[in-house]
DNA sequence: CGATGGGTTGATCCGTATCAACTGAAGTGG
DNA sequence: CCACTTCAGTTGATACGGATCAACCCATCG
């Protein structure tokens, strides 16, 4: 529902789990990204700020993680490519997925707090994250009010959307819950040049499963239960939405 | 389990539903929280910076509304005195908790993402709070770096915090869930020099039921099931823990 | 003194977890 | 190139935790 605003670019310190590749930096100012990234809402004078730190570029191939929880902060990460998963890890070593982020969006803002990441990143795919190194940022923001306020409002942006994903835990059921996910992953293809109606999904049942906070098989089946019902043509991965409208009225009666 | 740490202090317009009493300008310089309020972790002489802006005092009283979802965002607030909780609107007009704060503590984050606030903040007791305005804080937080990055901790903080809400919901069940609310709440009230095994809640069984993901006969029999089992006493609002160990395995063994 | 609201407890029902069997696709090694 | 394994996903049968419905207690308040 909120447009998210990372940033997008190249050039950092490779961090421990990330393989640095290509020591290009990247510029703000000319990425495809800037108007859904870091940079969005800023003027052009402090957007060439941000030139002048040049992010480094990773690639970050499937599976691999970008960080981990407890490893010492350093870098803001903004997909440039790919899909990512955000998780926690349980007491009994099984994992909490906490979301799923794709170009443009920010990863990382958990760092600030403690100084060290509270969560891990997990490629999902092949990809490619811009590397923003917080001190940087932070002194760059201390000369711009302008840059300041853009990562203050993506850090309340974050916090918005960890509410309505407490919500959805909260207060919804199966049905409910995965026809929420799909809107919102449809929205968010959309605003990227993607279709809204027919994508491949980047992530297991189980990691879908683990985010909505309900089995593999109880995905597996409400996927089924809305092909049946024409809401959804489901093959595996791919998913084509057929009945938007009922999606939303799912989603929006919120019954329960 | 972390440290939260906004502020405290008076002096700021009343907001709509808020009723302004007491224009007093308070100093974070001399405030009783100012160490685990917005100042903490910050120099004396950013602090100084701080009272320079005096933060106006306001009281809420008991059922009050602080601020509501869609006002207008101005202010952030601190809670200097009683219980505030947090709370989004659901479609058919019922309410899903999304937190609860306590002295120090900071409400109104949500707002900066897009200029109105994304909750509403209603008062559980008598309560104070100071009102900071964002547009002072972040207009000083540009000559100051440790102010900014304080606010950033904080957010942060608060991303973090409801990470950990969302394993929670996500992946206990309604015995966990109950623990780890009441090892919580014991923790922070711990922090602010209250006991930690006796307190009076200030909160419905259905506002902590919304909170929790459960119904409010549902959190009834779990507070009576913990009392069964000697774990807790508890006599309508008023608890007592009896075995915070057993509470602590009963939340870290987190099975399910 | 009746009304109201918070809380407890019992009986029952339902949604989802759990366990299990199966399919198909992809990868591995002889 | 084909058995073999492995993994993601689907589907069925059953179990169980928590929701729901309902009755009741108690304190507070007009």
């Amino acid at each position: 529902m909120s447009l998210a605003c990372p940033s997008a670019r190249a050039n950092a310190p490779a961090t421990a789990t990330a393989t640095a590749i290509e020591p290009l930096k990247t510029r703000c100012s000319n990425c495809s990204l800037r108007d859904i990234c870091l940079p969005c809402g800023m003027t052009p004078a402090d957007v060439n700020g941000l030139d002048g730190l040049g992010f480094n570029r990773t690639k970050v191939k499937a599976g691999q993680a970008l960080y981990h929880e407890g490893q010492a902060f350093r870098n803001i990460y903004a997909v440039r490519m790919g899909t990512f998963k955000s998780s926690l890890t349980l007491a009994d070593g099984r994992e909490q997925v906490s979301g799923f982020q794709m170009a443009g969006e920010l990863m990382g803002l958990d760092g600030i707090a403690n100084g060290a990441y509270a969560s891990n990143s997990t490629a999902l795919e092949d990809t490619e994250v811009c590397a923003i190194p917080y001190d940087q940022i932070s002194g760059l923001a201390a000369t711009s009010t302008d840059l300041q306020q853009a990562v203050s409002r993506l850090m309340s942006r974050e916090i918005v959307r960890e509410h309505s994903l407490m919500m959805l835990l909260g207060s919804m059921n199966a049905e409910e819950r995965l026809a929420a996910f799909l809107l919102n992953l449809s929205q968010r293809l959309k605003l990227r040049g993607y279709s809204a109606s027919e994508f491949h999904l980047r992530m297991s049942r189980a990691e879908i499963g683990s985010y909505l906070g309900m089995k593999l098989e109880t995905v597996s089946r409400t996927f089924s239960a809305f092909q049946q019902e024409g809401i959804l043509e489901v093959d595996k991965r791919h998913i084509r939405i057929l009945d938007a409208a009922a999606l939303k009225r799912i989603f929006e009666t919120r019954v329960h």
